[in-house]
DNA sequence: TTTTTTTTGTTAATATATTAATTATCCACC
DNA sequence: GGTGGATAATTAATATATTAACAAAAAAAA
């Protein structure tokens, strides 16, 4: 039996619990779950965003990510529109609020994620983040292939 | 604004979502979640372990180790004991069912996990174990320095 | 020895996630 | 132009996690 603290999920599990209380009492201060800023994060660089397209960016699962966009909606910050060309697809679009919220909460969050990218060197994070892709690439591959959902017609 | 998807903690998120289905599926072949998994693998490998102390070994909050720790039970996996030196202290131990299922779980999970391995070469993964602890350690150091509780007395 | 502080575990309230099944719409084909 | 299959989103049922506040025991201090 191998390592366990050692092992690949746990390294990277025990990272992730040293990054984000750190971001999330950040997100906490504007009322915002993780979740949520994830959403908003994708929502900032481009609008109107396809449900399912969200679901694939933010890696938050559909049925999730109902409940999540349905809180950030009751708090005025997107709202909900059938696509107009296509009935079945529901797009996510920004209020005025939502969007004010980004000049907010971006410089902090940027500026803990400076700290945290002086870590490593350029180097190691050009490596790290090969392996990363690596990792997910092939196993995804174990079940199907990476395929993102742009949300775009082909 | 930086890059989301090739930010640390994106990175870290799409890999566990790439390789953690796979040892999910596994887990749940004989009635497990990912976290009854984490606590039965630390018990396998150190009966008797106090809750703080897997709370901290398994990463797992000590609220929902609880309920965790309760299901568990529940399966007729684990019992829980008080420590007799020092009874606030709640010691949990494998059932001879829960040590019995280490002998059918490990090959499968050593067995997914080999082929993740293959992923990347020995020098990188030596690489990659460094630069995760170092995000790790650095990172708790932000909040106060990571002090495994390893349950022990001093 | 009494009081205070710390540690360990727990509960309660709330929020959220997961899995499987469902609805609505669209697309391709006959 | 209707039927079968696919896709997008959703619901329902269940399971689980999170946060803050609490209780009990032990250790430290007064």
């Amino acid at each position: 039996m191998r390592n366990f603290d050692q092992s690949l999920p746990m390294l990277l599990y025990r990272a992730l619990n040293a990054l984000m209380p750190e971001f999330r009492a950040i997100f906490r201060q504007f009322g915002l779950t993780e979740r949520q800023w994830r959403v908003l994060r994708v929502l900032w660089e481009e609008d109107g965003r396809p449900l399912l397209a969200l679901a694939d960016r933010t890696l938050i699962p559909a049925p999730s990510l109902i409940g999540v966009i349905d809180r950030l909606r009751k708090e005025g910050l997107v709202e909900r529109r059938r696509s107009p060309t296509d009935r079945r697809v529901v797009q996510v679009w920004l209020t005025d609020r939502g969007r004010a919220l980004q000049a907010e909460v971006t410089p902090l969050v940027d500026g803990a994620y400076a700290v945290f990218e002086g870590f490593l060197a350029p180097e190691e994070w050009r490596a790290l983040t090969a392996m990363m892709e690596k990792v997910a690439c092939r196993a995804n591959g174990v079940a199907g292939p990476y395929a993102p959902n742009t949300g775009d017609k082909k």
